[in-house]
RNA sequence: GCCGAGAUGGCGGAAUGGCAGACGCACUUGACUCAAAAUCAAGCGUCCUCUGGAUGUGAGGGUUCGAGUCCCUCUCUCGGCACCA
């Protein structure tokens, strides 16, 4: 075991010393060549990460994965092997790369593989952990293995569950009663962020609700926090986005409208106010409390019947936009609140008990909805916004804004003067004010399933909900339990979990049996990560505010909304309670593509179309495989899978060993004194290529870097054919500098040619090559002469040269010539470098 | 329906408003070979009257000396949201 406090300069000592040692070079890359050096990188600690060097960390985090039986798959070679190659950059940079690995190991796929087999999810779980540590060695990523977090042990969801407890504290976790989304397959509730559309995010199946009583996080605390949040940070517009879309702040007015012969009152929301006047009825959602206090004796009959009808109605249907909006007069009124006007209360199954206040006031004239409803049920339709100028077209339902009419004193004003103005009189009546209502709902975390962390509450008769003293945890989940899926949470069935002693008053209680959802363990992962053997605590603190925030974020895009939104709120409510300083857990974060099957479809065991890499890896070594994922594909979109792409790479590194051998050949010849004319051709692409591939880097963009590399090669190739004089000297620095930008990309390949070329320290502990202007100016240049935009001719000029003389050189080309001839020269511009264009006009 | 992203050779994909197609794949031709593979060299958007010219980045308009790139309209593809008051 690498001790973990080490110098920068006895890292570089061991790998010096173990780098003496006689290296057996192979003749040609492969497996081999991966095996001896993730060996010698690991038996010399070289990735091990520096704590004394904190202060110039990059923390470089990859999303971590599903523990999975089987071997690894495209995808995670895709997320960790390119990361890594980025990281290799940011390291070689100078950076103090933090680059940690674990698994998210709760969580329903090891617990629905247990119900079909038989082994128990611990014990699949750790088995497929083993595997695929071992799988993600071969990979040659710079993981320090030191650090690793597996979320489904009792030292790390001791923690989970201390956090459930602070939120509990601070009354962000809170229980309550509830209709909640509920997979039928899954068996289990959802949150929201977990429903896709109208199906469980997991396995498709259509959900539906059930009433039950949960275990929510109060995220909607933060609701603002988190849009506020967003601007600072720089991640994926399109991700931004759709965190504020589903968060779903809007502005508006809360009204309260009184109920005839009643002393309730109905309140609303409305983004509308200025619609107010042509407000002619009001639905409340079925579900509404109101419901039964309001509805007349001699209509209770149509309504009961009529609710009964919605409860029955499957969510896909009442959420489907074209379905037909059905409702009942409930026999009560409300009155208008500027103008005492009677208004018939509905119900309704288009108003959903779950946004603003479950009530709304129905304008037909002016929502499309209400308008919709209104003309089936021949309510009145009353118009108090006109056009704002005559063009437009004023036919009802008329939703823009313009200017009110039949609106008393309002009339006139602009629709957003009004809204102010309105709502201006509401408050001074007492009866509305403004407000900000959103889509954003609390985050149901409580889970009818066995293989995640146990909710440390106690539910005791005297003293109601206790929660479990903080050195009473972890909460332990037996191992022995049936957790055959039958709606009721396994742990339940446990007698020896569910019996315990009230922690406040001693008497025999019980334990809550839901767990927590997977996704409460993988919201604060990477505050584990550097700090992952802390027994006392969570992280301390004074290392995590030095190594948080994550410098680097990759994954999939499909969290946009669930872990990346859930993460933020979790790292909000940890710094108002002062476990950490910074709000935002993700300085930055990029969304890797995803790799089809050959055939353009998602790659899939069923489909047949899954490609193993290590059948690739076995042929070719790990780097072929890692270089042809970065080289085949933008890695922001992904793409299918070629069979030729991958031996096209290995083609490539063909031609980089045998451009090894040529240098070998030539030896240690000096280099030339100053540079010819084939030398600076050589530097101009070296340069040029150093200065893309850092500045490419950057975005991810891998392919065009290995572009870059290819260009060297080539560039060298013509130089060692062409050349003459060809100097030796010359030739092994480029190509030494080759090596350099191309360990990041292929790390054993790399490590092999830099021992190959005689040096005994690791290309990886080489520092980024710089580029140098000078070598980017060419002595020539090529222009492009065009008229009138048309390129006509190619002229050579030196690239100092002034433009009056460039124009000159321009104006007198040979086939530029016919075409002045007759012709009035307008103006000639010149870019520098680029081209020269004529502009003429007949005379 | 609303919001967003995208559409470039036979294919994967490049192009701070400045020579479209970098870098590759596939293909064609040539060299080497008894032959093949490998390798090396050359060619490779389309069309024509072919040492040249015209045309060309989903379609149509516009701005500009100059547009794949900026603006407008449309088509299609993909993502997200969707009775959210």
């Amino acid at each position: 075991m690498v001790p973990r406090k080490r110098s920068l300069s006895s890292l570089f000592r061991d790998a010096r010393l173990f780098y003496f040692k006689e290296a057996i070079l192979l003749a040609k890359y492969g497996k081999e060549t991966d095996a001896k050096w993730q060996k010698k990188w690991e038996d010399t600690g070289l990735y091990k990460f520096n704590r004394d060097r904190v202060d110039k960390k990059f923390y470089c985090l990859a999303m971590f994965s599903y523990p999975s039986a089987a071997n690894l798959h495209v995808g995670h070679w895709w997320n960790f092997g390119l990361t890594d190659s980025y990281a290799r950059v940011k390291r070689m940079q100078g950076f103090e790369v933090f680059e940690p690995m674990g698994f998210d190991a709760f969580g329903l796929p090891a617990e629905n593989f247990a119900i079909k087999t038989g082994v128990h999810p611990r014990d699949s779980t750790q088995q497929n952990i083993a595997t695929m540590r071992g799988q993600l060695r071969t990979m040659g990523a710079m993981f320090d293995w030191d650090y690793e977090v597996v979320t489904c042990e009792p030292d790390y969801y001791k923690w989970t569950q201390w956090l459930f407890l602070k939120l509990y504290e601070r009354g962000l976790s809170y229980r309550k009663a509830a209709p909640v989304n509920w997979c039928p397959s899954c068996n289990t509730s959802l949150a929201n962020e977990q429903v896709d559309g109208t199906s469980c995010e997991r396995c498709q199946t259509e959900v539906t609700k059930k009433h039950l009583t949960q275990w929510f996080f109060k995220i909607t605390h933060y609701a603002e926090a988190l849009l506020a949040g967003l601007e600072k940070l720089a991640w994926p517009e399109k991700t931004k986005t759709m965190q504020k879309n589903w968060v779903g702040r809007s502005t508006g007015a809360s009204i309260r409208f009184a109920v005839a012969d009643s002393t309730a009152e109905i309140e609303v929301f409305t983004t509308r106010a200025d619609t107010l006047f042509g407000c002619t009825y009001m639905v409340l959602a079925p579900e509404h409390a109101l419901v039964d206090l309001l509805t007349a004796p001699e209509r209770r009959g149509e309504v009961e019947l009529y609710r009964d009808y919605v409860n029955k109605q499957s969510e896909i249907d009442r959420l489907s936009s074209t379905h037909v909006k059905t409702g009942v007069f409930i026999g009560a009124h409300a009155v208008h609140p500027l103008t005492g006007d009677q208004l018939p209360i509905w119900i309704a199954d288009y108003v959903l008990a779950t946004y603003g206040t479950g009530a709304v006031m129905a304008v037909p004239a002016h929502d499309v909805r209400d308008f919709a409803f209104a003309t089936q049920y021949g309510l009145p339709i009353t118009r108090v916004i006109g056009g704002a100028t005559p063009e437009v077209d004023d036919a009802v339902p008329f939703v823009e804004d313009g200017i009110l009419v039949s609106s008393a004193e309002w009339s006139g004003l602009t629709s957003a003067t009004a809204r102010e103005r309105i709502v201006e009189q509401l408050v001074t009546n007492n009866q509305g004010r403004a407000t900000i209502n959103y889509r954003l709902r609390d985050w149901l975390v409580s889970r009818q399933r066995y293989w995640g962390a146990p909710i440390p509450i106690v539910h005791c008769d005297t003293c109601g909900i206790v929660p479990v003293p903080e050195n009473e945890l972890p909460v332990l989940l037996p191992y022995n339990v049936d957790f055959t899926p039958d709606g009721q949470s396994p742990l339940s069935k446990s007698e020896e979990f569910l019996r315990t002693p009230c922690p406040q008053c001693g008497i025999e209680a019980r334990r809550d049996t839901d767990t927590l959802d997977t996704f409460v363990c993988s919201s604060w992962y990477y505050l584990r990560y550097p700090d992952n053997r802390n027994a006392s605590a969570p992280w301390d603190p004074s290392l995590i505010n030095r190594m948080l925030p994550v410098d680097m974020y990759v994954g999939g895009p499909e969290h946009a909304v669930m872990h990346l939104l859930y993460a933020r709120f979790i790292t909000h409510a940890l710094c108002d309670m002062g476990y950490v300083n910074f709000t935002e857990p993700f300085k930055a974060l990029t969304h890797q593509g995803i790799i089809l099957g050959a055939d353009g479809e998602k790659m899939s065991k069923s489909k047949g179309n899954a490609v193993s890499p290590d059948a690739y890896i076995d042929i070719y070594g790990s780097d072929v495989f890692r270089l042809y994922l970065q080289f085949g594909f933008n890695y922001l979109e992904g793409g299918p899978w070629s069979e030729d792409g991958i031996k096209a790479v290995a083609r490539f590194v063909d031609r980089v060993e045998r451009l090894a051998d040529r240098v070998g050949e030539l030896g240690r010849g000096a280099r030339p004194q100053s540079l010819g004319p084939a030398e600076r051709e050589v530097e101009y692409v070296v340069h040029n290529s150093i200065k893309s591939i850092t500045r490419d880097i950057e975005t991810f963009g891998f392919n065009t870097c290995i572009s870059r590399l290819m260009e060297i090669l080539n560039s060298l190739g013509r130089y060692d054919t062409e050349a003459a004089p060809k100097h030796a000297g010359f030739m092994r620095d480029s190509f030494a500098q080759f090596i350099r930008l191309l360990a990041p990309f292929a790390p054993h390949l790399a490590e092999e040619l830099w021992a190959k070329l005689g040096h005994k320290n690791s290309v990886h502990l080489q520092e980024w090559p710089q580029h140098s202007e000078a070598a980017l100016v060419k002595d020539t240049v090529e222009l492009a002469v065009q008229v009138n935009g048309r390129i006509r001719e190619k002229i050579l000029v030196p690239s100092d040269v002034e433009e009056e003389a460039i124009k000159a050189v321009a104006l007198t080309a040979e086939k530029v010539a016919p075409f002045l001839a007759g012709m009035k020269i307008h103006k000639v511009i010149v870019i520098k470098g680029s081209l020269v264009n004529i502009v003429v006009k007949p005379e």
